[in-house]
This record gives structure tokens, C-alpha cells and sequence, in this order.
DNA sequence: CTTGGTCTCGTACACCGTACAAGGGGTCCT
DNA sequence: AGGACCCCTTGTACGGTGTACGAGACCAAG
């Protein structure tokens, strides 16, 4: 069996799963009985990575402190994965499968189903925030990622947009998410390593702006237009803000639909 | 004057910006006659920064690279900035200073100028691949990027949307164009560093994915649908993409506003 | 008992961000 | 003229990073 140095030395690969093999017979390791005593293994390796990173930031992940998470050394997790970017990537599929699937027959109300996928979608993005960057970072065409992505093509055949359309749909809609659940995930991270609520740290943000003399005038309604917003929190905000976007996002669909 | 280092001993900043000192008070060096040779000064290490991320990506960056192609040792780049992130969000800004704004009187339709907003933003990510990350994970409140962000918010007033949904409105069409350009830019970018047209790019992928047994039958309609779009590239099917999903966004607000 | 494969480890290299202290050139005051 | 001070550049050094390489330890098969 080749090791990970040995099919390292071939032509550069772009994603884990363009390399069909790597994925499967390293897998082998998990039946084993023996060695010393660390009982590595693929998925424990991918689980503390996803540990790690959702409780450190991507920042300070790094191959030496997982390797410490695992009692092991460094070099010993390069058994099971090429390189880093390759742990990432796996651990980027991995939560994929978490994210619950709705049923998706054409029973039930497209409608239903786009809102349950996005906001699960968004929840994710949340949930884990360094997902954000290897998102657009990696081609993200693990068997997980794929289900994910094929249950989103599957609901939007089912909106009754024509096929040239479908694509364009699906981006909307998604794209939107993608882009809504990254800000919010990495403002909560920011909150927190800054040891401010959000309301806070919102708070201090908009003043720090207001003071800079050029956007004192042009501000001025922004900031009237919060404080109208009564006694909400930046999530009630926010939510409202994400419930509005989908629903106009629906709309949008039917407008199309009708349209065609 | 405090130096880079006397001022990194306050209290941990999470923006720039959020230092109101520090923007203003280093640019002093702009008028200096004198020193060592070097001719540093804060715009120009802004500009090579934007130039140096533009060619070789995000990855390769690093304040010794930047030095070296400034003819100059690393920490002195670090008179002007104090921290790698300090300089990067101020290129950050820097770029969304080179985005056009267009006229915002409510005399030009608000969906022109939604659309000239939507693609000119696009144009941004993909022509700076890195700025996607770098607007996750800093507050871009420099100066550009709030002109941007207020003309943004000048058309959704411009829309007739009720004022508690033009924070959502605004949500769905810029979140949206800012994931679409993300992926769009990064595809672009591995294409190149793989050495491949975007279309042998796509078609590898293609390839592995329908390799894998659990996907050959469901994503056997997905590749029907995608022979079927006939001999147009991946550019092509990218740009109506990205045109039905805009006007798709169009519509949903019209519809949003008929509803209220 | 030997051989070979599977796994872990220690060491080493090149690179990273940046703290710190030393020093040179220019300007201004005495 | 001499000195003080400030602006800026530099060299060195520290603790980190990803990972290549080679030396083993353990186990199963011949």
C-alpha cells in the first residue's frame, strides 16, 4: 500500500475526492487490532478536527495542536491524511452530514422544503463558521456535500421553474445563505472572542462610525431607522431580517414561475 | 508619536477602524523629505499589497514577501501597519475604493441601479479573490466600504419597500451576489493554479462525481440537463445564472412591495 | 526465526508573524 | 558647533507553522 508521502509525489490533485483511492483504503486502518497503543483512526481524526475548529477558530487550529488533542504526535496523523488541506476537506463533508434532509416527494410544498434546507443550511454556517472559508475554498464535492447539493437541485425541480431557470434559482436562494450564514456566523465568533454581547459590540461599531464626520450626516437615518426598531436585540434583527429575505426569495420564484 | 508597538499594548482592537487614531495620524509620513533610502509610505505598501494578493492569491502573501517586493526588510512595513490584519483590512477597503457608484437619484429606475450595484460587486470578488474571506472575518467599516454599503441601503429605500423590510431586501440581493461572486472567484482561481480551462476544469469534476456509485443515477438527470444546455462554456452558463437569479430577485421585491 | 507491512515517533527544514533593541540621518535648539 | 530628539530602517531572535525523511516498534504470515 502506498503511503501518504509516496502518492504525494504525484501530479498536483485539487480536491480528496478526485483522488478515488485515497478516501476508501485508508479505511483498512479502522479494523486493525494492534500497533502502539494510540488508537487512531480516520474518523476520530476528522471528529477532533471538527472539535477543535468550532471551538478554537480556524486560526488557531494546527495539525500540532490536534495532534496534542489526540495524544499523539503531529507526524503520526499524516498517516491517515495527505496534508492539512485534505483534513479540512474531509472535515468540511463531515458536517455536511449532519445537516438533516427534508422529505422531498413533490408532496409536499416546495415552499416547505426550500425554507427547511435553508435554514438548516444556515444553521450549519453558524454552527460551524470556519465552514464558510473552505466552502469557497474547495471544490466541495464529498459524498455529504453532494447529497446536500443534490436535495437542493431535487427542490427546485419541484418550484416549477423552467430548467434554463433552476440553476439560477438554486443560487439565489442559496448563495443568499451561503452569504447570510457566513457574516453571522463570523459576527457571533467576533463577539465572542471579544468578549462583548452582541448588542454590544453592535453598539460600538455603529458609534466608532458615527464619529468619522463624513458619514455623520448619511448615517443619521440609518441609525434613526435601528432605534426605531424599538427594544430588539441584534438577533431579533436579524432573524426577521433572514425571515423577510426568504420569503422574498419565494416570491421571487413564483414571479418567475408565473412568468414563464 | 506612539509607535506600532507602544499602541499594541491597549486593549485588543478588532478593527482598524475601530482605532480612530491610527488611520489619521500615520499618513504624516506621506509629506517626510528624508531617512534611508527606502521611499515607504503607507499607500504605496497598500497598493503592493492589492498587488501582490491579485497575483499570487491570499496564500502566498506574507509580510516578507511584501517587503521584499517594496526593497525593504519586513518590519518596516511594520512602522506603518501594526499587525498583518491591520494591512489587509485596510487593502480591503482600499479595493472597495475602486468600485464605481452610480446615480442614486430617485429619478433612475431603482432596478438599474440594483443591478449596476449587484454587478459591480460581483466584478469586485472576482477580479479579488481574496477579498470574500477578508469581508467574513473583519467588521469592513473603513471608509470605501461604508460609501458602498450606504449606497447600498440608498436603493433599497429607493424600492418602496416597506422600511422594516429593507434591511431583509438588501440581505437577499447583496448576501447573494457576495456568495455567487465568493464561489465564482475561487473556481476561477483553482482553474488557474490547476493549469486548466474552466471548462476541463468542470468536466474533471464532473468525471469523479459520476465515478462514485451512490451518485451515478441521481446526478444522471443532473449531466442530461447540463449536455442539454448545448455547446455554450461554463462562463456563459455562469453569466445567465446569475442574470435569472437577479431578476428573480427583482421580481421578489416588486412582489414584496405590492404585499404591503 | 525471518520477513514485511502497519503504524508511531524524533528530528529537521524552510517559512511564518512580530517583539525588541540598536543605529543612522534629518531637524531644531542652545 | 554640539547636542538632543524624532523618524524610519535594520538585524536578530523567539515561538509557532506544515510536512519530508528515516528510524524504529509491533504484529501477522511464511
Amino acid at each position: 500500500m502506498v503511503s501518504a508521502a509516496d502518492r504525494a509525489k504525484g501530479p498536483a490533485r485539487t480536491s480528496v475526492w478526485l483522488d478515488v483511492k485515497s478516501g476508501r483504503d485508508r479505511d483498512r486502518g479502522r479494523g486493525r487490532k494492534s500497533g502502539q497503543p494510540a488508537g487512531l483512526d480516520r474518523d476520530k481524526i476528522i471528529e477532533a478536527t471538527v472539535r477543535l475548529l468550532d471551538s478554537e477558530g480556524a486560526a488557531k487550529f494546527s495539525m500540532r495542536r490536534l495532534a496534542a488533542e489526540l495524544n499523539v504526535t503531529a507526524m503520526s496523523v499524516y498517516w491517515y491524511v495527505d496534508t492539512k488541506d485534505d483534513l479540512l476537506e474531509l472535515a468540511l463533508d463531515a458536517v455536511f452530514g449532519t445537516l438533516p434532509l427534508p422529505d422531498l416527494s413533490t408532496e409536499t410544498d416546495w415552499r416547505d422544503q426550500l425554507r427547511e434546507l435553508a435554514t438548516g443550511y444556515r444553521a450549519l454556517l453558524v454552527r460551524h463558521p470556519w465552514v464558510s472559508a473552505l466552502i469557497g475554498t474547495f471544490l466541495n464535492i464529498g459524498p455529504h456535500s453532494m447529497a446536500f447539493s443534490l436535495a437542493v437541485q431535487q427542490v427546485m425541480r419541484n418550484t416549477g421553474l423552467p430548467p434554463h431557470g433552476q440553476m439560477g434559482g438554486l443560487s439565489a436562494v442559496f448563495q443568499f445563505v451561503y452569504g447570510f450564514g457566513t457574516i453571522e456566523g463570523h459576527f457571533i465568533q467576533r463577539c465572542a472572542t471579544a468578549g462583548m454581547s452582541q448588542d454590544e459590540y453592535f453598539r460600538q461599531a455603529m458609534g466608532t462610525i458615527s464619529e468619522q464626520p463624513e458619514f455623520r450626516e448619511s448615517f443619521a437615518n440609518a441609525s434613526e431607522l435601528m432605534e426605531a426598531r424599538g427594544g430588539d436585540t441584534v438577533e431579533d434583527m436579524r432573524e426577521r431580517d433572514f425571515g423577510f429575505a426568504l420569503e422574498l426569495l419565494v416570491a421571487g420564484i413564483e414571479a418567475m414561475v408565473a412568468r414563464a
